[in-house]
DNA sequence: GTTGAAACCGTACGGGC
DNA sequence: GCCCGTACGGTTTCAAC
């Protein structure tokens, strides 16, 4: 943890959740009987739970962790994509949405627009999507390869 | 899709791991009945496979996908990090290691070393975190806060 | 890969605090 | 409101084929 300042400004109130969500992020698939001797609360009181906090957006979905090698995506890269005319309606996200070689896609501050994490099988495939992306949304880029990767989706409740 | 260049070397040969893969990646909660009616093979028959894939590493765990702002955590930024000292021995990663507020962490081409991303509760506590990690393993930092984010996480196999 | 049987789990419902 | 216990149907598991 970093150092301390004011609280945050948490949406989940009870602490009981917050242990349930960390169960719940490190083992989805987890039965509710682990979940209950996590949190000490019957079955059916966790199970109550666990759906509030999916009909909430708390838990807004799950997903498998798939190894970006075992698939032939073994180079990643980040790209700083900034549009050629500032003067043009800007929908850059729409328009590289189905690129589905883009893994990420945020709206930043600082000298360019967006920032997009990408994976890719080799350095060819980089160069022609990066060139993809400069013909679909009329935009320079900015190219930074990841060399390593030491950990990524760390989950976000630390414990205690 | 991006434009066609020679195929990607991927490590799973068989075009049912491929489906069970992407069924599995969305959906990692469904049932092993579920995903044995979507690649045409017996719970059993898909039970095993699944736990080959795990074996392997291809799938290499779950996780649930947990709102940021629910937990207190709606500013997110990017972080690249160049030692101070170039001819220190560089452990960056390993001596950032307990910051839970960084969710990954990769070593990357170009003027920086490393590019780390990060969530925080409020800008108070971005300059926090920015000062330890200059701290922690003194370096200097640049830091790319996160505007909006229009999608991330994006499973690694696109459809059919 | 498949089938089948036993153990386990998720779910709904009734009741208590 | 939140929680607990129980009973039923579906699911996971594992052995035998």
């Amino acid at each position: 943890m970093s150092s301390d300042v004011p609280p945050a400004p948490a949406r989940i109130d009870d602490e009981t959740d917050a242990r349930l969500l960390r169960a719940v992020a490190l083992d989805p698939r987890g039965t509710l009987a682990d979940l209950s001797a996590a949190v000490g609360l019957s079955v059916s009181a966790v199970q109550a739970r666990v759906r509030k906090l999916e009909a909430r957006g708390v838990i807004a979905g799950y997903r498998a962790i798939v190894d970006p090698e075992s698939v032939g995506k073994p180079l990643a890269a980040f790209i700083e994509i900034t549009p050629l005319d500032p003067a043009q309606p800007d929908t850059a996200p729409e328009l590289l949405q189905h690129l589905d070689e883009i893994e990420a896609c945020h709206s930043i501050a600082g000298a360019a627009s967006y920032m997009l994490f990408v994976r890719v099988a080799t350095p060819r495939h980089l160069e022609t999507l990066v060139r993809d992306i400069r013909l679909a949304a009329s935009v320079s880029t900015r190219t930074t390869v990841v060399l390593q990767t030491f950990y990524e989706g760390r989950p976000l409740l630390a414990g205690p």
